[in-house]
RNA sequence: GCCAAGGUGGUGGAAUAGGUAGACACGCAAGACUUAAAAUCUUGUGGACGAUUUUGUCCGUGCGGGUUCGAGUCCCGCCCUUGGUACCA
């Protein structure tokens, strides 16, 4: 073999690798350890492009560097497998959506190996996997006989709140719970029936049964999150998308509000995803204040929320959330009618309206008053949607002059403004800082706001009408999904009230089905399946769990994946740990991210596992963007006109697949054959060619702009896909693939391979001591490798690896001991060919097992430097010193210069700055 | 609107603590090898002017200011691009 033969490497040291078991993974008391993890895909039926790899391609670098320095790698692989497009492609051809599933799992698997990644295959886990899912199930039991502890802040057994009930009741429980809880005593409790007590415990606990107002399309049978509806429309299929009242299975995420926000504090994520989640999160601290009604027949308080407890002397009215408790009831007789077509009109209204809606102002009137707590004024209620149901008390206190969205709704109503605060002038909009001096406000005048903030609520709270509080944006996470490929839930009906199954009864498998579709009567598809009962013929729960269930716990899996007594043994999760490092992408910022903090702090809180936060450090890979071609079709037609004319018809754009173009000029025989649709296709031409518009996009199989690593293996070798994919660009940036880059990183690996290989066969290689110069360029390159891994800039260490090759080639260098070194940096990058010119080398062991080079700084010393010299900053020469000469010595040399005599003749020097081994600069 | 990241040659990008801007690679140009082409190798390659033998001069990191002996890097004010978010009281 006297060339690069890449394809019989790369088979040969795969090979070599998996019948090795070189990757495999043990607990290693003796050794430091770390885990280093990719976010798992979502096997789908397209298979990877070259996007997907390149956070595994960059994890992978770092788990075999890590290996070479000694520490045991934990660096495994999976697939989140449960999902729609399975689903859905179920429904339409019959087939089990687990027969995709492991059909895209082995193609995806297949994929993964041929680029060399260094996975301990033995760890793989599926979601979809019963034996992966009786955990996730026995995790939700876990949640749903738990309760939070205000107090202690920590979750704890719901066995210990039913001690409390029965001793105490609940009047003195601090507990994250159901907005209406009915307050009981412990004699109450002893004397309530079975069901009420299971109703009353179902307000307290983490995985519970809410009334939720959903998006719910009836055509797909399911609900669909906000972002998957447009303009009223399912996102998938254009189906319409109508909001109907459900109960559904949520998680109380909010009990950990607090803690998910101070644990960013301590983790190194990207700013960016710390700030996301503290937004997503969105506390905020202010009051709670009751108003009490005027109505005469009976009186209502009114709760409301504010951040600014300090303007409650510029309040002119209250507004109620159209789903508030008191809204239908508290109005007048007369304002009724309007009252109900005014809830109604909200209800109706969807979330894309109320967007697009943005300045247009609504509200009834409900000809009830308010007292203002201290001027004792009347103040009018209104009803009106801009005022959320979900958020704070679902009500707020208008004050027009100190909030922008009170000013519009007060405005338009023609309600007072009173401002509050001096100097203000609130003739145009409201005034929002938090800063200024309270006027207008009794005891408050002359303070500051902030003061007046501290004031305030310790006078609500002496007189009781108020108290301090906070407020959270986080929404509990609904957790049922009506779909039938996810996991079941472990929960059974009798009389209406959820039980759990008992946990030797998990795995609740998904049962055999002849349909996925719903039910006819709306059901989930599990409403189909036959049979699905307990044993003593109780219904089971039809829903079944969201995606991200399985995906919220599984780096515990991986410690110990075929533990069958416990999620993870103790053992493996003391000594692993936390994730060290996590990759992935940022679209998963509020998601996932958030669910597995969540979860892993509520196993905390049981006691299951030892870390807090589950991703010590988290970098989001950039996307890999490709130029994607476009065709112009006359609307209405199958004709289509090249890019330049296009100006003169009506157009719609098309994206076209990229393969069937070359220098923006489509192949027309190609493009008809593309899609039967396209057969009878007919063009206008420009010059005799069809030329189409470009742009470049996030590479997407949509987009039709997508590269298949199978291919670029094919022609290039998959060492050479790692490195060019390395090499376009920061890790963390979006940076387009372009296939004429990729000659470049090949030529290299041919240059390395042509350090060890002449023409005619191996080189003969020296065993003296090596030069100088070679001394230099390989610890050069060792430093800075080595430097890059562990600031993640691999583009960069590509760089500083051709450096070295280009170096090498020029001193000729066959040293041993040289090359040696250089097959060691170069191996994290190219395993493939490390291993090969390893074994060239006479090494029988893999190269995985040898350490990592010690870089040695008194190879890299120079003797001497070239400075440059600098007058007023401007470089005017260059005149090369000993590296220790004195700088007195420097600066009459400096001034002797000839070449500077041209500069600073005539000039009078001010100063001479120099910095030894940068550069000297002369002030004139 | 708000939050975050970014803007450097024809292109992807480099410059790690404020110290020679454009490393490395692509592309392009010229040359060598070849009947020829491909591949490979050598040289050059920010722009303008000057020189064309070696010098050299000016401009240049989105725009306008500032700090500094010295700014791609720090500060102030703008513009643009990408991503996120959206009535959260």
């Amino acid at each position: 073999m006297n060339h690069y033969d890449f394809k019989a490497i790369e088979q040969k040291w795969q090979q070599y690798w998996e019948e090795k078991r070189t990757f495999s993974t043990t607990v290693d008391p003796q050794k430091p350890k770390y885990y280093i993890l990719d976010m798992f895909p979502y096997p789908s039926g397209e298979g990877l492009h070259v996007g997907h790899p390149l956070g595994y391609i960059a994890s992978d670098i770092v788990a075999r560097y890590k290996r070479s320095k000694g520490y045991s790698v934990l660096h495994p692989m999976g697939f989140d497998a449960f999902g729609l497009p399975a689903e859905q492609f179920a429904i339409q051809t019959g087939q089990h959506p687990a027969i995709t599933t492991a059909k895209n799992i082995q193609r995806y698997k297949q994929q993964l190996q041929q680029l060399g990644l260094s996975y301990d295959w033995d760890r793989r886990i599926s979601t979809t996997d019963p034996n992966y899912y009786k955990w996730t199930q026995w995790i939700f039991l876990q949640l749903f006989e738990s309760w939070y502890d205000t107090n202690l802040q920590k979750a704890r057994p719901i066995k210990a709140l039913i001690t409390i009930f029965e001793q105490h009741g609940n009047q003195q429980v601090q507990a994250s719970c159901d907005k209406d809880v009915p307050l009981f005593t412990a004699q109450a409790w002893q004397q309530m029936d079975e069901s009420t007590r299971q109703q009353r415990l179902l307000g307290y606990r983490l995985a519970f049964l809410e009334d939720t107002t959903v998006n719910w399309c009836p055509e797909l049978g399911t609900v669909l999150a906000n972002e998957e509806v447009k303009d009223g429309l399912s996102e998938r299929g254009g189906y319409p998308v109508i909001r109907k009242q459900m109960k559904q299975w949520s998680l109380r995420i909010t009990a950990y509000a607090n803690r998910l926000l101070d644990g960013l504090d301590r983790i190194k994520w990207p700013l960016s995803t710390k700030e996301m989640q503290r937004n997503w999160i969105g506390k905020s601290v202010g009051a709670e204040v009751v108003f009490k009604t005027t109505t005469k027949d009976q009186a209502y308080t009114i709760s409301i929320f504010t951040t600014r407890p300090d303007t409650i002397f510029g309040v002119t009215y209250l507004v109620l959330s159209p789903e508030h408790a008191l809204a239908k009831t508290i109005g007048t007789n007369a304002q009724q009618t309007s009252i109900e077509a005014y809830i109604t009109q909200a209800a109706n209204r969807s979330d894309r309206d109320r967007l697009a809606d943005v300045t247009h102002v609504t509200g009834a009137f409900t000809g009830a008053y308010a007292i203002h707590p201290f001027t004792k004024k009347p103040l009018p209620i209104w009803i009106a949607d801009y005022v959320l149901g979900g958020y704070g008390t679902g009500a707020v206190m208008g004050v027009p002059a100190h909030d922008s969205r009170d000013y519009a709704f007060a405005k338009h109503f023609n309600l007072p403004i009173v401002s509050v605060i001096a100097g203000t002038n609130t003739t145009q909009g409201a005034y929002e800082e938090k800063e200024g001096v309270l006027i207008n406000s009794d005891f408050l005048d002359g303070l500051p706001v902030q003061e007046a903030i501290q004031q305030i609520i310790q006078k609500l709270e002496e007189l009781e009408i108020g108290k301090q509080k906070t407020s959270y944006r986080l929404r509990n996470a609904i957790f049922s999904r009506q779909r039938y490929w996810g996991e079941p839930f472990p929960i059974y009906y009798k009389n209406g009230i959820p039980y759990p199954l008992p946990v030797e009864e998990l795995p609740l498998e998904l049962p055999a089905m002849a349909t996925y579709k719903p039910t006819s009567t709306g059901e989930p598809p599990l409403g189909n399946a036959p049979n699905w009962e307990t044993k003593a013929g109780y219904p089971l729960e039809l829903s079944t769990m969201p995606g991200w269930a399985g995906s919220s716990w599984y780096f515990f899996r991986y410690m110990d994946p075929h533990n069958h007594s416990n999620f993870v043994g103790k053992t493996a999760q003391s000594y692993w740990k936390a994730v060290d490092l996590y990759l992935g992408g940022a679209e998963h910022a509020t998601g996932h991210l958030l669910y597995a903090r969540f979860w892993t702090k509520f196993l905390y809180d049981l006691g299951y596992v030892r870390v807090e936060e589950p991703f010590e450090e988290l970098i989001h890979q950039g996307m890999i963007q490709n130029k994607s071609s476009f065709v112009y079709r006359i609307k209405g037609t199958n004709q289509f006109v090249s890019h330049n004319l296009r100006h003169a018809y009506d157009t719609i754009s098309m994206h076209v697949d990229i393969h069937l173009v070359k220098n923006d000029v489509l192949d027309l025989e190609r493009f008809k054959n593309w899609r039967p649709d396209l057969h009878d296709a007919s063009f206008i031409l420009e010059n005799g060619q069809y030329i189409c518009d470009s742009e470049i996009e996030k590479m997407s199989k949509s987009k039709y702009n997508t590269i298949n690593p199978d291919t670029v293996v094919a022609q290039y070798g998959a060492d050479t896909l790692r490195l060019y994919t390395m090499f376009l660009g920061p890790l963390e940036q979006a940076k387009p693939w372009d296939m004429h880059g990729i000659e470049g990183v090949f030529r290299f690996l041919v240059k390395v391979w042509r350090l060890f290989y002449s023409e005619t066969g191996p080189k003969a290689l020296t065993n003296e001591t090596p030069s100088k110069e070679a001394l230099k360029v390989i610890h050069k390159a060792i430093k800075k490798v080595e430097e890059d891994i562990k600031r993640y800039t691999f583009n960069t260490a590509v760089s500083n690896l051709m450096i070295c090759v280009n170096e090498l080639t020029a001193l000729k260098c066959s040293n041993q001991t040289i090359l040696k070194n250089l097959v060691l940096i170069l191996a994290p990058f190219a395993p493939h060919l490390a291993e090969e010119l390893w074994q060239l080398l006479g090494y029988t062991h893999g190269v995985i097992a040898e350490p990592f080079p010690q870089y040695e700084e008194a190879y890299v010393q120079e003797e001497v430097y070239e400075y440059p010299i600098a007058i007023n900053g401007k470089v005017r020469a260059k005149i090369t010193f000993d590296a220790h000469t004195p700088q007195l010595e420097i600066e009459k040399r400096v001034l002797a210069h000839e070449a500077l005599q041209k500069w600073i003749q005539g000039q009078s020097i001010k100063k001479i700055i120099i910095v030894p081994n940068k550069m000297v600069n002369i002030v004139v």
